[in-house]
DNA sequence: TATAAATAGGATAATTTTATCCGAAATAAA
DNA sequence: TTTATTTCGGATAAAATTATCCTATTTATA
């Protein structure tokens, strides 16, 4: 569904984010820790996160990555996948036919817009902060 | 959200169906013709196909691949993706954690259900006569 | 039986995705 | 200003997926 580096993007911003609420900045090796992934891939999707205006980071001694407080409850799923993997969750067709719309439908077009749209759905609707608050109060986790 | 492989497993198996239906046995080379793919590498999918009871192969002359006319309104989609990709798309966790069920579950996992469920039921729900119909209607399309 | 036509399958290559390594640049504090 | 810490970014490697090529095997027909 996505790919590796979105599953990691998706870990370690609600692993800032968890942080971020207690003003507390984290590293990449910290990230890499908590959410079980290879320190240095997750580097560099940390850094696609920071050119999508989705984390900041701060560099030199002290630094690490962040999200603005006020922030995290506006940050979607979607823009985190958007960020990583790009909109082909959203706009390509499932048999991977390049034009595939309503006047050219691939096989399974109709079926498959109701799963998209509740894909879609999922992640316009589902924030940071709620993903930060599951975690915190041990509803769910972030590794094994 | 399906393999390439997958992709083209699943528009061969269509194509394969309409041409049963008229009692034709199809060539690998026809076949990457009409779906538009790499025809060696489709021709591995068929095996695997083949090989998962799904369609028939008939060696030496005049052979070819070709399913029962019978069994066309009985072959899901599922049968098709479960074959080629596995059963990930249906157990597998949305951000890859080893475990993830009701007890532990991953920050996405409620919500995620209600997408997988939809896609299960697509995929159990769609067979290759439906698609076939679809096709030879002009309902939907196999290319571009 | 010989031949041509077709799938089967192994070996290999190309591409994409995932992962690692290392030095440069930035920055806070001593 | 020096030092330690930290992100940034380029180069490279490993692994998985996608794709190609070639030969063996099978089989219907002449």
């Amino acid at each position: 569904m996505f790919s590796k580096a979105c599953e990691y993007g998706i870990k370690a911003s609600i692993f800032i984010a968890i942080n971020s609420r207690d003003g507390r900045r984290v590293s990449p090796k910290e990230i890499a820790k908590e959410i079980d992934s290879p320190q240095a891939f997750t580097a560099k999707i940390l850094q696609d996160l920071v050119r999508a205006n989705i984390i900041n980071s701060v560099k030199g001694a002290y630094g690490g990555f962040e999200i603005d407080k006020k922030d995290i409850s506006n940050i979607k799923l979607s823009q985190i996948v958007n960020a990583i993997d790009g909109d082909k969750i959203y706009n390509g067709c499932g048999l991977g036919l390049h034009t595939c719309d309503e006047e050219h439908p691939c096989p399974v077009h109709d079926k498959f817009k109701i799963v998209r749209s509740e894909l879609k759905n999922m992640l316009e609707n589902t924030n940071l902060e709620q993903l930060a608050l599951d975690i915190q109060s041990g509803a769910s986790f972030l590794k094994m």
